[in-house]
DNA sequence: ATGGTGGTGCGACCA
């Protein structure tokens, strides 16, 4: 099972753009961040057109929005963080062949001491509440998404202008562990331990031109799907595509 | 350099 995720800002622009890598790539299961689309919007006839008849989406117009995309059926769907009043849809879930899958959109945190970084930090601790929940009634868990955060300076192009910066502070970098923590492995780290690997760069500056990126796009998997990784990484030719998202799609292939 | 680019949607906002 190839399992991806993709942060796509704006699914109705990058609609084309996800035909074209799904086609290349043909992820069994495909979730998405930033979709920007309500649901009664989603396009579903040509995501089906794709493969994926099951499709599960907890939109909204403008920002965020979410959507998780399989073959087969996704049972047990979950669009909400349990006992976290959140208005932001940015978060769905479901079972699909077996697999746990959590699909999330993290906070971005505008800056660290900011209103949003103290709600990024209250939504992550949420979070991990929650994934500790699931990883007790799933064990064969996966957490894919936009996290928002470069686990460590490894994932920095510049860990000194970085340092204590939004998506790369102390704060954020715990808030992660503390999920990590519950039993959840960066695939991506199971099999390439170097620096230079990024998942998004900044539209301006000619960041990704100079690859001034951050690696802030996961997938986790749990100790139990941990032995199933037959191979993950992080796909940058879409980011070379005309008119990109600034996020590059990311992937784990599991031997399940 | 208090900037820069892109999406949404038509004025700011968010990233």
């Amino acid at each position: 099972m190839k399992l991806a995720s993709w942060n796509v800002n704006s699914l109705k622009v990058r609609l084309p753009h996800l035909e074209e890598w799904v086609a290349q790539k043909r992820p069994d299961v495909l979730g998405l961040q930033e979709t920007k689309l309500e649901d009664h919007a989603f396009p579903h006839a040509a995501i089906e057109a794709l493969g994926y008849a099951g499709r599960v989406v907890s939109g909204q117009k403008t920002y965020n929005g979410v959507a998780l995309l399989a073959r087969g059926p996704i049972a047990d769907v979950a669009t909400a963080i349990p006992d976290f009043e959140d208005p932001q849809r940015r978060v769905i879930g479901g079972t699909i062949a077996g697999i746990r899958v959590i699909d999330l959109y993290v906070v971005n945190g505008e800056s660290v001491g900011s209103e949003k970084y103290d709600y990024k930090l209250a939504w992550l601790a949420a979070v991990r509440n929650w994934l500790a929940d699931e990883l007790a009634r799933h064990p064969r868990l996966v957490v894919m998404g936009d996290f928002n955060i470069a686990p460590d300076d490894r994932d920095v192009h510049d860990p000194v202008a970085w340092r204590e910066q939004v998506l790369c502070s102390t704060p954020e970098r715990e808030a992660l562990k503390a999920i990590t923590d519950l039993g959840l492995h960066d695939a991506f780290r199971l099999v390439e331990d170097g620096a230079g690997h990024y998942s998004w760069w900044d539209y301006r500056q000619g960041a990704f031109r100079r690859n001034h990126g951050l690696r802030i796009d996961l997938v986790l998997v749990s100790d139990a799907l941990k032995r199933h990784v037959l191979a993950a990484g992080i796909d940058c030719a879409p980011r070379t595509w005309d008119r990109p998202s600034d996020h590059a799609p990311v992937w784990v292939d599991l031997d399940v």
